[in-house]
DNA sequence: CTGTAATCGAGACGGTACGTCGAGTCTTGGG
DNA sequence: CCCAAGACTCGACGTACCGTCTCGATTACAG
């Protein structure tokens, strides 16, 4: 059922180049990351890399998934649920504003990002892999709420995540503001409530 | 208060240059456009434009400064007001939807954010130039609203433009849904609701 | 005095690989007839050549040895002997003229001349292989004349195949002139009666 | 009349690539001679060579000229005339054998001969800028020894020149014997007295 | 008649070099 | 001093082959 692997692709060159990958973007940036300084770093030639590769942000996408150990895929990964959403959700983006934060990894996810913008195909690589499954998680969070009466009804889960998570990442990508864990809160509560007055 | 002004410069090589950046953005993309194609659309040498610019990306900067014929700089641009702040809203959300579906805008501006996501040097220049005035703009015409005992006293409204127009920008970024009106409607809808039930 | 053969070789490939390797370099010319060509064309592994010839210029030797039926080992051949040395030497020439002008040979063997100047082990196969029975067979023909006391009786026989056949080979190989069958007259009766004036 | 070049070549460059050619050449021979070797020991980018060059022979070809400082070029140079033509082609047949056996030049001119063999542009070239000023000293010589009745009248200086000086050089390319001053005699005289029996 | 070991087609691998593109610097000559 | 033009060094591109190395799958010999 598994053992015969169609393939005769070499599985430590495989890891040695997403490795590679992965530490060179931090080191030198994205726009100096070269296919050669990856091969070179992998003890690779580069054909193993065009051969098995369509682009860089390709490579870069896959490090990504290697580096996050595929968390998403295995089982079902899951937002805490406490049962009060509005902490929830201000730990989870709290969280997620010290890994934005976190220099290991701003570049490569800012690479990552621009790849994205520029190759609708990675793009729909990364709405499968990456993005599609994170979303679900986050949905799944808001629906456990919705069905407790915390959320609208005829609530619109995908925009509601947008809303929640979307501000962040533009605020990070653009700097146009700094991350701060009042941000998270605020962001939660203002998303909850509403821009509209209560009563 | 003199005619001469101190520099030399020659205006004429400078809006070729501009022109010639903006074009050939749009023709070849972003990750193909090179300084020698520019000064070569241009007529121009090369030195000439790296004797003006910094980088790429600010060729590119200038190039849509140019193009927006500063409209930001130029008197105190608003928002629509008719009273109605959510119908203003869908009005501006719309109109925003279509100009980033329309061809000639979307390679240009993709690049851009490209550069401000990698280059805080002209992240600074665009949150100055660019963002920070839309951005005025913007909450003016919530502070507006705000007056009007429309929006919640206490809402911080950087938060609430990010609510707004932060979901946007991503969606159109990482082509993670279509922009269609709807959207935009739901958009404004769900931002000025909250994600809570009312009553 | 067994049937068995020590080796295992199959026959098949051996002779596509030199059939693929002769008219390859005839296509291509011998800068771009490269080993993998060779191989894919006689749809073969690379590895096949690689076991049983030590070098490209080898597997080309070997070509030339299958297209020329290995004549020269076969029996004794031999040059024309009407006892008209001149006339003899003037049919063999100009044979060799309109053989050298042979757009199917022209390649391949302008191929062996050069990997035999930069290859001693070559040479000295070409040498033993195909020169030297050629070089036998025309000191033959000069002996018999040597001995019906059409040459002089000292002379050197190889220096004198060399300066029959030898100016003819440069010129063919530098092109630093034609190759006409008035060439060919010209050099036998030149070297049969030298550059003095007899008498 | 000279001081403006219309080329605004590096002259330096130009020298530094030359030289690091003829050198390489020597070193590792003519199969591993590299263009980028050739850059890299000039201290040149690999494109410099390429913009003035349209392949590795012509590089090789025109080091070969720096190296000979385009004697062949300058006034006429001219064959020792003492009288005895036999005693002269004697001795520059002995000295373009310690030529040929001299390891520096060994190389190189087997690289240049090769690649004459394979480019008729560059054998045009060659026959033009090296070979033909070369022939013409030597058909010099043959003349004035025409004139003073040492040769015959009806002589075809060409094929007289490659009759001397062609085995030579065939000998040396395919290793077919040993370049010893004797042959060199023994070429001369074979030559000048021709095969056929004197009287 | 059946192992078993060499040979085969296939093609991935680590490398070297190719010839091209563009970066950013520098030089020349003209206005 | 600025400009157009373009040569320069340098680094990377993506491709072609090198010679080596597995991988099954024949295949021909030996037991």
């Amino acid at each position: 059922m598994s053992s015969s692997n169609a393939s005769r692709r070499n599985e430590a060159s495989r890891r040695a180049i997403l490795t590679a990958a992965f530490e060179l973007v931090q080191e030198v940036g994205y726009a100096k990351l070269s296919i050669e300084s990856i091969a070179a770093r992998a003890g690779v030639g580069k054909q193993t890399i065009y051969r098995w590769w369509p682009s860089k942000g390709a490579v870069l996408f896959d490090a990504f998934l290697l580096m996050l150990g595929e968390q998403a895929d295995t089982g079902e990964p899951a937002l805490p649920d406490t049962g009060d959403l509005e902490a929830d959700l201000k730990t989870v983006l709290r969280a997620t504003i010290e890994e934005l934060n976190d220099p290991r990894y701003d570049e490569p996810m800012r690479a990552l990002n621009t790849e994205i913008v520029h190759d609708p195909a990675l793009a729909a690589l990364y709405s499968e892999r990456l993005d599609g499954p994170m979303r679900e998680m986050k949905k799944r969070r808001l629906r456990s709420a919705q069905r407790a009466g915390q959320l609208a009804e005829d609530l619109d889960l995908d925009v509601a995540v947008e809303m929640v998570w979307g501000p962040l990442l533009n605020r990070w990508l653009q700097r146009s503001g700094a991350l701060t864990p009042e941000y998270a809160d605020s962001l939660v509560e203002t998303a909850l409530s509403g821009l509209r007055p209560r009563h």
